[in-house]
DNA sequence: ATCGGTTAGTTTGGTACCAAACGATCTTGA
DNA sequence: TCAAGATCGTTTGGTACCAAACTAACCGAT
């Protein structure tokens, strides 16, 4: 049976054409599309087997990885600028914070003059395996742009940023 | 505060030193985590929107609305292929296709000369429900391809296919 | 003809994730 | 000074999602 997950060139005009019949001619956008819903596609694949096979030996999630790297990266920082860094929502930053807690990588901290707040901060343990963990993640991504020259790698970056910016909430009550 | 989830180019140079710092000069690959991670991000970005500004109304998520297109664009077909179609694991696939039958949009059918396979095909009201949809639908993915030319955007698409390529386990037993 | 291995889909157990409701703390204005 | 509102992080309730265990059906070799 045919198992690949992705398609040949005249499969994508077949459906192309197919979809088209069935709207009666309506016009649609056939280009964003294949860019959007690639998009999803790659990052699904990508985020499943990095967590195989790189994450899942040290009983991290994706996001539980992404926490840890923004924390090495930016230091000690509040949770809602934690949480809008990650992309995750809020309570969603709570649960994988007492998850990573637990395994000991994170610490929160009260802050003093707005009890209200709480910072996190990396462990050394937190440290130790961010450091380690990091360097074979991104030869992981590496592996991932496999037949990308580093100009096609900056210029799928860049019209990401693009998308990115259309699908962010620059309006309010995000969280 | 501080709550743009972009990064001007600055900020990430900065970003780029301290953790070149951090690894003691060893070097990485910049260029592909920059082009990975955004494709998580991007993803993650236009599947919640999505869900809140197009799909909540008729109370389906993105997998939901992703078995329902390729239910329509392909027809009836048996539950493994529509699973690796939709990127999802088979036990996920199960979930939602009974979730979608209690809406009445899809329907399974026993194959008669293999009593283990099922097929999928969308009902009536799955028809009608998907074909009013999609164009609302192709209509937002419009609009987070703003400022893309559409041969970008064909670019954007070509890319992602080599990363979708390169993270697909091409050997067994996915699923 | 039946037994062992293979291949369907489903069930199970667990995490990740969101939106909305909540409770505690801070702030502002009268 | 103290009550009303804003703003924190957390809790709650629910879906989506995966991997692995499971069950039923098929199939091939003896």
């Amino acid at each position: 049976m045919d198992d690949r997950n992705y398609k040949t060139e005249e499969e994508i005009l077949d459906a192309e054409r197919d979809v088209r019949s069935r709207l009666g001619g309506r016009p649609l956008d056939f280009a964003s599309l294949d860019a959007i819903s690639n998009i999803y596609r790659a990052a699904a694949a990508v985020r499943r087997r990095a967590e195989r096979e790189v994450l899942a030996e040290q009983g991290l999630s994706w996001g539980g990885f992404t926490i840890l790297w923004v924390l090495w990266v930016w230091g000690e920082m509040e949770t809602a600028s934690l949480a809008n860094e990650c992309g995750l929502a809020k309570g969603t930053l709570t649960g994988m914070l007492t998850t990573l807690g637990k395994q000991g990588l994170v610490e929160r901290h009260q802050v003093a003059s707005d009890k209200r707040r709480v910072t996190v901060a990396l462990t050394d343990a937190g440290t130790d395996t961010i450091s380690e963990l990091f360097p074979r993640f991104n030869r992981y991504e590496t592996a991932m742009s496999d037949g990308l020259s580093d100009d096609e790698k900056r210029e799928l970056a860049r019209l990401l940023r693009i998308v990115i910016n259309n699908a962010s909430p620059s309006d309010p009550e995000s969280n």
